[in-house]
DNA sequence: CCTTGACCTTCCCATCATGGGAAGCCCCAT
DNA sequence: ATGGGGCTTCCCATGATGGGAAGGTCAAGG
């Protein structure tokens, strides 16, 4: 039950880029090679890939990920812990989403007013341009 | 009325960094320099910087930036091209929005779920491993 | 007049996660 | 044995920003 790091791609949606990348940076131990140097993957890390895609889509940066494995890892884990990491990382999300919402409501509010038709007048620009 | 780039800055609120690198990267025209070679600004560029400032601070990218200060410098523009452009943007920063949202709301639901003590047991680590 | 310290210049490097591509080796099926 | 596809490493690029080194410049004060 191996496969080669192509596979690995396809089963587990982490591009072969990026297992590699994940190697090299620690984020996970070194693949196993064949004689000629093809790394090798067995079911664990198949499964510590997907583990690592699905944190990533949850947007959580490789040194949380890292955190995040060494925790599934750990059996005598507290889930405090990992609850802290999640609930941090969710402030995080609130916080850039709050910063997004702030800038789309004031282009909303601009683009509201302008009257986007061919004249050259825009509140848009104005307000760029200090004169607001 | 010609300053600095360090003066520049401080009055733009645009680093003395990123101001010249505007400049390589053609963002901003090639800036008047004194005979030793120091960079020097004038009202104009003080404006234009302060205008790439708030659009920075509005989420636009460098390349959306340069489409902006483009209309701002042709007079016969017209605001239905600006609107255009700013409500693109406000289409791309509602669309980050919401993927961070789903992010932050599975995330919440998952931490709910968590007891967050002592023990090993973790639905948000259990979800992270596929087992949801 | 010379020193000092603050400022400027260019150049290189790092971030973070990701992709592109080249050169060369390997494996399998025809 | 040949061809095609997959693997290896290595280098480069992104976008916007900061850090820092090595060296030139300027103004103020002794």
């Amino acid at each position: 039950m191996s496969v080669t790091i192509g596979e690995a791609a396809r089963a587990s949606g982490v591009s072969a880029k990026m297992i590699r990348y994940y190697e090299e940076t620690g984020l996970l131990g070194p693949a196993e090679r064949t004689a000629s140097g093809y790394r090798v993957y067995g079911a664990a890390d198949l499964h510590a890939l997907r583990f690592v895609r699905r944190a990533r889509d949850l947007g959580f940066s490789m040194a949380e990920i890292a955190d995040l494995l060494a925790l599934w890892r750990d059996r005598e884990r507290a889930s405090a812990s990992v609850k802290g990491l999640a609930l941090a990382h969710v402030g995080d999300l609130r916080r850039r989403i709050r910063e997004l919402e702030a800038m789309a409501r004031t282009l909303e509010n601009l683009a509201e007013r302008c009257c986007g038709d061919g004249r050259p007048d825009c509140p848009i620009l104005d307000d760029l341009a200090g004169k607001g």
